[in-house]
DNA sequence: CAAAAATATGATACATCATATCATTCGTTG
DNA sequence: CAACGAATGATATGATGTATCATATTTTTG
C-alpha cells in the first residue's frame, strides 16, 4: 500500500502546484517520488543515486538541489538543517493550510515524525522569544531523541550522540 | 573592557576544567578566546583563521575541530547546527548549573542570543514529544528571526531568507 | 630519572554538502 | 517557426567535516 499512498501524494502535488501557477515537471515529479519512498531522510547526492537506480537515468546534483529548492517553496518537501538532509512533507495529501513543521528525529534509526505541537506551546516560545527582544519569524523546530522502538530495544541508549548519521 | 569579560571567562574555563580533571592546554584556551572575541558564530576554519592571525601561530583545521569539540564536552562552547558555526557559552562565568541552551539566531546581522525559554514552555514540548511517543534529548532549540536592531533598520524585512550566511 | 603509557596535536587525504556560472534543452506564445 | 523564458545539464570550485596515521607532549610508574 505504500504505491498508493505515494501516488496519492504525488496527484495532490500536482493539483496543489497546477493551483499555484507552478510546473511539477517529470523530474520534480521523480525527486518527491523519491524523498516519498525512503523511510529515512536524504542527502541531495542520496536523492540523485536512488533516482538513478529508481528511474535508469542519471541525474545531476545541482538539478537534485534545484528540485529540492522547489519543493521546498511549494511546501512538498523540508530540509533538516541539523542533518542536512531533505523529506518530503508528511502532509501532502491533507487539504488544510499547515503550520510551520516541527520535526522529532530519531538518533538512532533516523526516521523522523512531523508533529504538530500545541499552538499555545509554540505562543509560549514566541512570548519567551520576544520578551529576549527578537522577532521570530515560522520557526521550524528540530528535536532530537529516540523513537519508541529504539528506545524499547535499547533503553539506556543516550540520544544526542551525533546528529550526523553515518 | 570586552578584554575584561573575556579573560573573566577564561579564568573561568581553567577554574572548571580543573575540577572536571580535565586539562585546558594553552592551545584550547586561544580556541576558546577566539570564540569569545567574536560578535557572530565562527565557522571551524574561521576560528583557525582568526587564531591565526590572533596568535601569530597557524592552527590546522583538524586540531580547531577536535579542540571545539573539547570545549562542547565542557560545555564551553556550543555548535550551531542549523548554521554550522560554534560559539563560546554565554554563561561561562556564571556559578549556576545550566539547562540546555536555546538560541536566537538574526539572520540578518547573524548575532546570537543565548536565552533562557521558561521550564514551562519547555516541559509543554517535551509532554507534545512524549505524546507523540518519543523521547527528547536535551533539546537545544535554535530559532531564527531578526534581533532588535535589525528589526527596527529594517521592518519590512522578512527573515528565514537563508539559514547559510554569506 | 627513564621507559612506557596516555593524551594532545600535526599532517595528509578524502568524503560530503553546497553554490556559482555558463551552456543547452524544452515548452510556451506571438 | 522564431523568440523568449523556464528548466535542466555540465563543469568547476568552495565549504564543511572526518578518517587515519605520525609526531610531540604530558603523566605515570617502576
Amino acid at each position: 500500500m505504500a504505491k498508493t499512498h505515494i501516488s496519492r501524494a504525488i496527484d495532490k502535488a500536482e493539483d496543489r502546484c497546477g493551483q499555484a501557477g507552478v510546473k511539477l515537471t517529470a523530474k520534480r515529479k521523480n525527486v518527491l517520488a523519491t524523498l516519498l519512498s525512503s523511510a529515512v531522510p536524504l542527502s541531495a547526492y542520496e536523492v540523485a543515486e536512488l533516482y538513478r537506480q529508481s528511474f535508469d537515468e542519471v541525474i545531476p546534483p545541482m538539478s537534485v538541489y534545484r528540485m529540492l529548492d522547489f519543493l521546498q517553496e511549494e511546501n512538498l518537501a523540508h530540509k533538516l538543517s541539523s542533518t542536512n538532509k531533505y523529506i518530503a512533507c508528511s502532509h501532502i495529501a491533507c487539504d488544510h493550510q499547515h503550520e510551520t513543521p516541527q520535526f522529532l528525529i530519531c538518533d538512532r534509526c533516523h526516521r523522523v515524525s512531523e508533529i504538530a505541537i500545541r499552538n499555545e506551546t509554540i505562543q509560549a516560545l514566541r512570548d519567551s522569544v520576544q520578551a529576549a527582544g527578537f522577532f521570530l519569524s515560522s520557526p521550524q523546530l528540530e528535536l532530537h531523541g529516540l523513537c519508541g522502538s529504539c528506545k524499547m530495544e535499547d533503553p539506556g541508549a543516550r540520544p544526542r550522540a551525533g546528529q550526523r548519521p553515518a
